[in-house]
DNA sequence: AACCAATATGTTATACTATAATATTAAAAT
DNA sequence: ATTTTAATATTATAGTATAACATATTGGTT
């Protein structure tokens, strides 16, 4: 599909590691930028998350040779994997998620399950006008976008009908 | 005019306190609320701030007879304005700002200065279709919205050609 | 191979942001 | 007046982020 949103809940979490690790394989080589073990091993914990880790949740996670990390250790990977579009900081959780379709740099919107914590990573082209529209009339120079809906992913839209219909 | 974006460096900032705190107290009174000391003075100090506010900046200007408030204090304050849409957070920056078009509760993004930091709360009524169609789409819930777009206002731009051309 | 420059890491300390929990006070409603 | 509710005061602690500096690793150069 080319437009992916929630993941399912059941799904082969193997794959979507191996596929993203392979991924930004590739490209810090094409970058000439060095994948190395910090910053694989953040980026793997993130895809194997599949939603958004705080950093502190990330060193509790990260086992390195038997001891725990320091924070500037995290946050260095993550700049990085930042850097060249791998994660993307959801700013309303304090939290950083593995880029689920690497490589393409649209305008995406985030929609963050306030009650799960799955994020769906979408385009939103038709923001993107909006946005520069805006930016033009006003005399604004855009750098980036923050765009992040909060709500409530379709599982547990269900989930809290069935509770209601149980009380 | 109806779609206000940057203030003007210079303006009567005397004139948009009073206005805010006086919309503030109408708001107040016809939901029954009340507007307590710590409202007003929180408020206030947005309101003079006319940028984005920590609140641990807040806490530094609150003079609360002699002494210096705890974080609850704000946090509880601010908790308040925002629910009755008299401040909003600005999630890229941890901080407050009080609403400059209060009583309409339209979909607003912000544009937010990197430079000097001021921010533009403007209409965004085209990106309000397009999230409403996105969440439709992918059957998500739509609670609230993050709408941040992050650069330079065109006086920072301004600075920034003139710069240039001196050096 | 030896050296240099650039990049990335290790470590300690500290600053900044936010909430929990509980006691107290003030206001509104009966 | 009494009860109930909402707001405040206070202390403590949890969570997030960066500064500063020492060390090590990598890649390129002679």
């Amino acid at each position: 599909m080319d437009q992916p949103s929630f993941p399912q809940r059941q799904h082969d979490h193997e794959a979507c590691v191996h596929a993203g690790m392979a991924h930004a394989e590739a490209a810090c080589e094409s970058r000439n930028e060095r994948f190395t073990a910090n910053r694989r091993s953040v980026l793997k914990l993130l895809l194997a998350g599949h939603r958004p880790l705080g950093v502190y949740e990330l060193m509790k996670q990260f086992d390195w040779k038997g001891r725990k990390p320091a924070p500037a250790q995290i946050y260095r990977a993550l700049e990085f994997l930042e850097s060249i579009g791998l994660v993307h900081r959801i700013e309303s959780c304090n939290a950083y998620l593995a880029c689920n379709r690497p490589g393409r740099h649209h305008c995406t919107i985030f929609l963050v399950c306030e009650q799960c914590k799955t994020v769906a990573e979408v385009e939103a082209e038709r923001m993107q006008g909006a946005i520069t529209d805006l930016a033009g009339q006003t005399g604004f120079e855009l750098h980036s976008q923050v765009l992040e809906a909060r709500g409530l992913c379709p599982e547990c839209v269900g989930a809290a009908a069935t509770d209601e219909a149980d009380s």
